[in-house]
RNA sequence: GGGCCCUUAGAUCAGUGGAAGAUCGCUUCCUUCGCAAGGAAGAGGCCGUGGGUUCAAAUCCCACAGGGUCCA
């Protein structure tokens, strides 16, 4: 960061002044005379009831006037990325308007849409969460506006004079901004790899808006300069629209009807004063703890002349509201750009916003249906955002499905609470701050939740929150994944499979051997990508069993002697019959995707699948199980659509042409590099961007037979089938195992069901018949062998072996030691020797001692009660000596007293 | 991707190594003109799967599966 990266000619031009702020030291350029730099907590908000712009404009107004202006200043408009990053594998959502860029257009793989462009993207982050509702200009999803530029040399566009100028335009001469009002301070930018100097354009105590000059790429903390120099502006939708407005805060600005409907629904209402100190205040200091936002309360409350609790009381059906606002808009664009709520990666914020909604509406006394308030973002929002009307249904079903879901959740919650408490004794205990952390990690009770259900009253620890982090930090260890080491400068292999997918048999010309890995200069071996496997072959006399993709070059794994010599051609042959089973199963992929969003919905994305030579399997993202009929229709409508003879084509198209022609749905697979990109198109039915190689026409699939489903996860739904001879191999070996099993059972394979249901009935009849007889049977000898017994000092010692199971021993005994004073010494060589020791309730004699005793005489030992012990030993052959041992004990024992 | 919790009767759950239980629901009977309630009796369990430890496992250990939940 150096001085001279921020001396623009657009500064020296228009007679700015570089000063440094005398609060936090910044250094900035103003044209004003003025020694801070204009951002909070330097200074208040200065725009609060006193708008500083010539207009106050709604969010639509302001994006509107932004993104016209910048087209009257020659960029084109682009339309924005959807709000889950699927194009990218390092990050969940987009988080930034240059988010839909990286990592291809600004590494100069691919060409940018237009040059420069203006966009307004939406965007979400979790970071700031809890201080979404409080601070008066939190969001967890905003607009980042912005005019991006990507300069390659010899073809640059702009750089930072036209980029500061533009902005300074856009507020000044667009919005009327007094020109001395906004200062630009000096700062430095980092992310994602790149670095660069940025100008934070400041205004009333906002920073309104981030000019960045991308220019460095950070490898190992070592700065390189890079190939593209890109502008990467950010200009806050929101917080510019509450500019013009000027209103308490900057929620009160955005939420327009919606935030309307609340406060008529929870008849809530506060004076503007108070809610504006309260953003004044919250912007005047950084909130980091629930700690801080007390004090930012205190404060607030003190600048009032009221007292601490009559301030948060009157506030905090705000704070709710505004919660509600952020999360369900929020929401409604994650919804609709295919997050279906989950517990891992994407679903699982998804899931996050909509119960942090319902616990607000909860606090406020809202009983509406969340989905209603959802639908009230989706009709103020749609008039910008056709897509969300268009996916109106999908959201609000979603959002019902997931408010069902937590509902399970809290009724099971409150059963365990209340279990809980009753754990000890019956008296009610209370809540511990363990159990605490123990209900909402595992069972998502948040605090006051668990408060509501307890009986007693619960104390939560101010740092509750860490407390459960401290319970998930732990190291992540790192894979470590083997890479192939090539020589350099090998050429990008030619794909000549992308020509001519029929061909199989071809000579190429070696050019590296490395082990048993073969490059050629060309070759027709489809390397194994996209949920594809490789396909085999032959390579002279060679096995080629595995063929993968390092970078652009094609690396063939062979097996027997090597037998190709770098320079020199070689014949390869590609096995047919595999391909052909692979390309059935990757065709037969892309139909049973588009069925099932078919007859699932829009919501359904792909979000993982695998093609091998056998079996095929596609994950889809949906919310429930499916149901037998939905997989019967999938199913029919897939096998409708490959007999409906429908065309596949296969065509690389320039990137952006295809996005704008087919939109984000393309990418079903993932992440697709590169600047042209191959489409598969099954006729309407199904698009996607897609490199693997297809059927050209759906009738090539042949049958398509769905074996199984299961859910992998929740809201992802994994589909296993087989198309193609497969199919064909699974039906016939179904059917030799239906028609197997029916003969044994004497009846036909359509009717196995009903004969096993009988089958099983009888075995149960059966046991239960054998369970009574020896029941009866135990009542029979127990007489007998009662009245043979022997009696020592008035005591019978009822003494018997026989080979019978534990159980039946069990059984036997208790009946024996029914009557008075009797001692049963049962014994028993079934699988080792077994003991049952046990006395009638009016005597003394402790059986245990005797038990372990004698079992240790057969290897083993035992124990119980004193009244009833039972025990074993492996050597079956010496029960005889340890019955004797036990006899001869409890007579000793008898005698003794 | 990682951590934690759960899996026992149709449902909700007890059961910390020694013959599987409670409550609700279900069936039958009693009571009633009939219903609800009440009373009595009864049916209903591979204690998720597979290994291991032990004389003995629903119970302890390991793996897997399914569900829940928190975090990234």
């Amino acid at each position: 960061m150096e001085p001279k990266d921020y001396e623009l000619e657009f500064f020296r031009t228009n007679g700015f002044q570089r000063r440094q702020c005398r609060s936090c030291g910044k250094h900035f350029w103003t044209l004003a005379d003025t020694d801070v730099c204009g951002e909070a907590p330097c200074i208040e908000y200065t725009f609060i009831g006193k708008p500083v712009l010539k207009e106050k404009l709604s969010v639509h107004e302001m994006r509107e006037s932004f993104l016209s202006f910048l087209e009257r200043e020659g960029h084109t408009r682009v339309s924005r990325y959807p709000i889950t990053a699927r194009w990218r594998d390092d990050v969940f959502f987009t988080q930034a308007s240059i988010y839909g860029f990286q990592p291809w257009v600004i590494q100069g793989v691919v060409e940018p849409p237009a040059n420069p462009l203006a966009i307004s993207q939406t965007c979400v982050r979790f970071n700031d969460i809890d201080n979404v509702g409080k601070t008066g200009s939190h969001f967890t999803m905003f607009e980042m506006m912005a005019h991006h530029v990507f300069n390659k040399r010899g073809k640059e566009v702009y750089w930072k004079d036209r980029t500061t100028e533009l902005c300074h335009k856009f507020l000044t001469e667009v919005h009327g901004l007094d020109p001395k009002a906004v200062n630009y301070s000096e700062a430095w930018w980092e992310g994602g790899g790149n670095s660069g100097p940025c100008l934070e354009v400041l205004l009333g105590g906002l920073e309104v808006a981030t000019l960045v000059f991308m220019q460095y790429a950070v490898d190992n903390g070592v700065q390189k300069p890079m190939d593209i120099q890109v502008v990467d502006t950010g200009y806050g939708l929101e917080r510019i629209t509450w500019i013009s407005q000027g209103t308490p805060s900057a929620y009160e600005a955005v939420f327009g009807d919606v935030l309307e409907d609340l406060k008529r629904l929870s008849g809530t209402k506060v004076e503007d004063a108070v809610l504006a100190q309260y953003a004044r205040a919250a912007g005047a200091m950084k909130i980091e703890t629930s700690a801080d936002v007390r004090a930012l309360k205190s404060d607030a409350a003190a600048k009032l002349g009221m007292d601490v609790d009559e301030f948060i009381k009157q506030i905090r059906p705000f704070e709710s509201m505004y919660v509600i606002c952020d999360h369900t808009r929020a929401l409604m664009f994650m919804l609709s750009d295919g997050v279906v709520p989950s517990n891992v990666r994407q679903g699982y914020f998804a899931r996050l916003l909509v119960r942090r909604s319902l616990r607000e509406m909860a606090q406020l006394g809202v009983e509406t249906k969340l989905s209603e308030i959802v639908a009230k973002q989706v009709d103020y929002f749609s008039k910008d955002f056709p897509d969300l009307k268009e996916n109106r249904d999908e959201i609000i079903k979603l959002v019902d499905v997931e408010q069902e879901k937590y509902n399970d959740t809290l009724t099971k919650g409150k059963g365990i609470v209340q279990r809980l408490e009753l754990s000890e004794k019956k008296e009610h205990r209370k809540i511990t701050e363990e159990d605490l952390i123990e209900l909402y990690d595992s069972h998502g009770l948040n605090p006051d939740v668990v408060a509501e259900f307890a009986s007693n009253p619960v104390e939560v620890p101010d740092d509750f929150y860490k407390k459960v982090a401290a319970r998930h930090s732990k190291v992540e260890k790192e894979e470590i994944v083997p890479q192939i080491e090539l020589p350099p400068d090998l050429p990008a292999t030619k794909l000549l499979f992308y020509k001519d997918s029929r061909k199989y048999k071809f000579r190429a010309k070696v050019l590296a051997v490395v082990g048993d890995l073969v490059v050629l200069d060309k070759t027709y071996f489809y390397a194994e990508s996209g949920g594809q496997e490789s396909d085999h072959g032959t390579m002279k006399e060679m096995k080629v069993v595995h063929v993968d993709k390092v970078g652009n070059v094609v690396v063939h794994k062979v097996e027997g002697e090597m037998q190709a010599v770098p320079g020199k051609l070689i014949t390869s042959v590609v096995e047919e019959a595999r391909r052909k089973r692979l390309q059935r199963h990757h065709t037969a992929t892309h139909i049973i995707n588009g069925a099932a969003r078919n007859v699932l919905g829009n919501h359904v994305w792909q979000t993982g699948a695998h093609k091998s030579a056998d079996l095929a399997r596609l994950d889809i993202t949906h919310y429930a199980d499916l149901t037998p009929e939905e997989l019967e229709r999938i199913e029919l409508l897939a096998n409708e659509t490959v007999l409906s003879a429908t065309k596949v084509f296969s065509s690389f198209m320039e990137r952006t042409a295809a996005e704008k022609r087919y939109g984000f749905r393309l990418y079903q697979g993932g992440a697709v590099p590169g600047k042209e990109i191959r489409v598969v198109r099954a006729g309407d039915f199904d698009v996607e961007a897609c490199g693997g190689i297809h059927c050209k026409n759906t009738l090539e699939v042949g049958a398509i037979k769905i074996l199984r489903t299961k859910r992998i996860q929740d809201g992802v739904v994994r589909l296993e089938f087989v198309a193609g001879m497969p199919a064909v191999e699974q039906m016939m070996a179904f059917w030799n195992a239906a028609t197997d099993a029916s003969e044994k059972l004497n009846t036909t394979p359509e009717r196995i069901s009903e004969a096993v249901d009988k089958l099983l009935a009888d075995r149960k009849e059966l046991a239960k018949e054998l369970e009574a007889m020896k029941k009866g049977r135990v009542g029979d000898t127990v007489e007998g062998l009662i009245e043979k017994a022997p009696v020592v000092k008035g005591v019978r010692i009822v003494r018997h072996v026989e080979s019978e199971d534990m159980k039946h021993l069990v059984s036997l005994a208790k009946e024996i030691i029914g009557n008075p004073k009797t001692v049963a010494v049962l014994g028993s060589d079934d699988g080792g020797a077994k003991l049952v020791v046990a006395r009638s309730g009016d005597l003394k004699l402790d059986c245990r001692p005797l038990i372990k005793e004698a079992m240790a005489v057969a290897g083993g030992s035992g124990g119980g009660k004193p009244d009833f012990a039972q025990g074993g030993g492996p050597d079956a052959k010496r029960l005889e000596e340890a019955v004797d041992r036990v006899e001869g004990l409890v007579k000793e024992a008898l005698e003794k007293e």
